[in-house]
DNA sequence: GAGTATAACTTGACAACGTTAAGATCTGCG
DNA sequence: CGCAGATCTTAACGTTGTCAAGTTATACTC
């Protein structure tokens, strides 16, 4: 929090390693992308040895783990921002729109903590499977708040899955650039994404015609 | 295609090595995961030396896209078998559970082919991008074939990236553990799968109520 | 305030990795 | 048969994650 902390006065020992470090890692894979990522590279880019990082971490995941949780911080965060000032259904497109402005904005780091090893979750410590869950509660929770009319309550379970697939594969496909607004005649990102958002509610609003 | 392929007779030179290093980096990223791949590996795997594979691949993104343009194969032959024998919107519904059902059997081989670095998007041999072409081009293709009711043109155009990012989004949380079938209400996955597609395909099927 | 326990950091080393250069060996063509 | 070229091996370089051992600064006690 408050000033970007290089470092307070001259106190040797650095201080504060620990923050620095995972600061470094953010610069660095927002700079040099996901593969630059070495724990070497960040312990020179933050001027300290090799082996520092092995105070503050017991492992190389364990940093990545740490930049993941403040990533997560961000997202939340702009998930927050970008729907505070809505209702309704309103609020839940802006969180939409929080969750790919954020992919958008840092898309390595994104891709990073969508990243987290398939065979890890299983081994993890409990903390990582949360990774996501500040933004994603907060999805959660408007979905099941907010009034959509003509559902009964499992229909609106069904919506949580639903409405997170869509945000998430949408932000991944953009930030992978497979998906182009181009392709679908816009020429404005955040257009497009508005339009895709907007139109996925839409859908979501009906009343279902119950053909089974 | 047909046979297994071990090797042909006892040709010395290893006979069909280009071949044999991607089935066996298949074989081992099924196995241990995408962390343990490793080109030496793979190569002691095929019981070659550690340079044998530059005669094949000029690197080992040469080889792991050419793994990911066979896992491409399946993942196409996945969906066209899953959905050959529906019509309409239900081979709509064919494709999406293909595709899922591709994911969930290689997790492994998925993550990596969605996972191909953010950053090399730019400089890649053009190859790369079109990777999943195969399946998602059979998916375009049925959606703009499938005459949904009260849609205008461009209005159609909007259902490719969405239901693109549904069923993407879909594979990618549910391999990597953060929806489970479970939290909704649902013992079976298959059950869950098709649910969830079903409730897609009804609400996009819906006409729009022109509210703007 | 001197002395010490402890946390924070450095140095040096190890195995494994991707990659390259140089040489060996097999294959197929004349 | 002999040669050209593809295919594979061996050896080496630099880099990586990690650990063991030693060093240095900080914090606490008397």
């Amino acid at each position: 929090m408050s000033a970007n902390g290089e470092q307070h006065g001259s106190r040797y020992h650095h201080g504060n390693l620990r923050e620095a470090l995972i600061a470094n890692a953010i610069k660095l894979i927002e700079a040099e992308g996901v593969a630059a990522l070495s724990l070497r590279r960040i312990a020179r880019d933050t001027g300290v040895s090799q082996a520092a990082p092995y105070s503050h971490f017991p492992s190389k995941k364990d940093l990545i783990t740490a930049v993941c949780i403040e990533g997560t911080k961000w997202f939340g965060e702009s998930m927050r921002r970008s729907a505070e000032d809505r209702h309704g259904v309103d609020y839940l497109a802006g969180l939409a729109i929080g969750h790919i402005n954020f992919a958008l904005a840092h898309p390595a780091l994104f891709h990073l903590m969508s990243t987290r090893d398939v065979s890890e979750a299983a081994d993890a410590t409990g903390k990582v499977p949360e990774i996501f869950d500040e933004g994603y509660q907060m999805m959660v929770a408007a979905l099941v708040r907010t009034p959509l009319p003509h559902f009964g309550i499992e229909q609106q379970q069904l919506n949580i899955p639903l409405a997170w697939s869509q945000v998430y594969g949408l932000s991944n496909l953009l930030i992978e650039g497979r998906i182009t607004p181009q392709t679908y005649g816009f020429s404005d990102l955040e257009a497009f994404v508005v339009a895709v958002i907007d139109r996925f509610l839409q859908n979501s609003l009906q009343p279902l015609s119950d053909s089974k």
